[in-house]
DNA sequence: GATGAATGAGTTTTCATTCAT
DNA sequence: GATGAATGAAAACTCATTCAT
């Protein structure tokens, strides 16, 4: 009964497609479900059990998906990274100019931090939670992300628009840590600060101290003529 | 040879000072077995007995100078936030100018940070395990340390230094935070730079931002001439 | 195979009923075993892991039926209170006097004290150890069950057969410390009378002080003619 | 320096009488407090240095006097039922009638069991926790005080004051049940019942089941009148 | 003789993981 | 493949007992 189909499929593939399917199906329940409750508790205080039955699935199913606990929470440190590494591209995506592409991607790491906040503090409270080789993992695509940013900075260097001697790396890094600012500071900067308000206040503070006097003014133009 | 002093101290209380300076030693001495498994391993993942261990005592001797595990936490992050109030004025007293102070301060709580990377990091990992009482205390030894910082800026606006509209606390927020990156990205930064290098390197970031044109070449020659 | 039965079962309530009645198994396993346990050592003295292994199940299991140990002995108390609550109106269901009413029960009474005495010299030792909420529900039921007793003396009041300014509910609680008696005292008692006898003699004792002596004869007869 | 006295003491016993008055102090020092400690919680509950504060010495001092916790409970138990043993044959000394001096004793008892009716309620919990040892040293001394009792109804009925086949042991332990019942039903007696009362009315029941009707009339009018 | 800080075995309870159904 | 009852190792915490002072 099983094993029909294969009509013309050279080579049979259908079990196994079924089952990878069904695999990232459920992966995304189980994901799904620990990320929201991750944002209430944390990892030690998320019991499998309580996992399951917010995933509405039995423990017995999860661990048909996973082979830990701990592979949980890798999934769901991929599962928002993954976020960043398709919503900046579509964000700076078509803008020519570097600076103005920096500001788009930064604007939109904002938006996201502030979208999943409780998220972005998650990966700084449970990244030691994480296996030796699920920090790499994470590592790679955080530096991933980070390069998205870096790229336009340097691309602005080469056309001369930065200040002389500035660090790319370091600036990108410093925009990446600002935006998660905005989640680690939410209880204090959200009762201030609009998200839009704060990444154009960062944004100011950044290309002041990297473009060129000359040049600045046009993109101090672009950020919000708002207070800071 | 028992029973001597009392030379003239009118209230005797031998007793209860003794009982005092041990209590404070025993204390320090978990705090600091507590600290060092902390800084390898998270707070769940450190058992009490693991801790008896390091800190060379019973378990038992433990819960009489700590009720509760969590006790352990909240006395870590106290020290921690102790060594900033306490260095921190150290190193900006008897500075005039307010940017200057504030370089001093900046500096020192770069220092510290890099003295203890993996207590600062600690401190962004386990702040939610920390009781809700707990917590509060923190929160409030930190704003009293950004506001150190936020002085400086403050007392600066006020001598019309700074670039109209810049926001003081957002700014020094912005210190604190770039100055905590230290600790959370040290994988990354302290293999490229130096803490001193770090240091001044984000410095003239704030300061580009922030300080009038006709000024910032003053305190530009106080940073390190170094790459950045 | 699976999936049968439906037959017209009109709301198929398979799992649940299947659950209830493993419950119910699981949680008179623990009794059981715990009953046993109590019987030679004190409450204090049995630990969860005794009783595990008692019951030959796993701790886990004993905290997947019970929610704390103090429920356990709730429900051995229970278990042992129900007991009266159906051999008592059982023994003297049917009987039409009154008082012939009474000494079938107390003769009951007798008989379950005697086949579980270590069970009613325990409810004794234990009692404090309960719940606030606990003790209600256990004194409540110790109510219930002597009011089986008192209702017999009341109606024989009600009829004239006894003694003017008896007190009825002192007697019925005589009774029961006296049946009691028999489990407390058990390693004096048991070895110079059989229960029978003990009963017949506590009952010779209560009627002689409450009969009137002008039926008293009709109702000593009853009583085994043995010594005392 | 020590090892003065002597004067005229044929075999120096100073020293010795000194430590012995010492420990009885001690003794009764700790007995005391943990009776008032027991009064209110069980044995379990009280911990040894609960003890210690409410003795208002140091549990080094309490190990010095007592080898094991235990001890202390069986000192505990020696104390109460030496008060039986001191104050029964007081009240019943110089009364030639027997049935009067078993009235005086029966009264006397219940109002020991009065008097301290935490105590007596303690036997019945705690008499498990005792050491093999102690219990029976225990159960002598009840039976010595119950025989106080049994003495004076054998003595009546070697008088021909009792009812025929009466047995003497089975009705002194239902006298001393009856007084216990005071304290074990405590909660539900004092509301209805002044002590004074309640061993009358108890004594009522016991001496129509024994007394002949012939001298019964004037045994009871030594009794309350009182309802019952 | 008195003290009370220190000890660590033992307690109750939780929860990640397994496996028979 | 899905279930969830069962498991038992490990955790936080207590407290009787010891012993240096």
């Amino acid at each position: 009964m099983a094993k029909q189909a294969d009509l013309n499929d050279p080579q049979d593939d259908g079990p196994a497609a079924i089952k990878a399917v069904r695999t990232s199906w459920r992966r995304r329940q189980i994901v799904a479900a620990a990320t929201r409750l991750l944002e209430t508790r944390g990892f030690h205080e998320m019991s499998v059990n309580d996992l399951a039955t917010e995933a509405g699935i039995s423990v017995g199913t999860i661990y048909q998906y996973m082979s830990a606990k701990e592979d949980i929470l890798l999934l769901v440190f991929l599962d928002i990274l993954e976020e960043y590494r398709r919503r900046l591209p579509e964000a700076m995506e078509g803008i020519e100019d570097p600076i103005e592409r920096l500001i788009a991607g930064f604007r939109a790491y904002c938006r996201i931090v502030d979208d999943r906040h409780s998220a972005a503090a998650l990966a700084y409270r449970e990244s030691k939670t994480l296996s030796e080789d699920g920090l790499e993992q994470v590592m790679a695509l955080e530096v991933e992300t980070t390069e998205l940013l870096a790229a336009c900075i340097r691309e602005a260097d080469g056309q001369g628009v930065l200040i002389d001697g500035v660090d790319v790396t370091l600036l990108a890094y410093d925009l990446v840590v600002l935006a998660h600012m905005w989640a680690l500071k939410h209880w204090y900067l959200a009762e201030r600060f609009d998200v839009e308000v704060y990444a154009d206040a960062q944004l100011r503070v950044i290309l002041r101290a990297a473009v060129r006097g000359r040049v600045l003014p046009r993109y101090e133009k672009l950020l919000g003529a708002s207070r800071v």
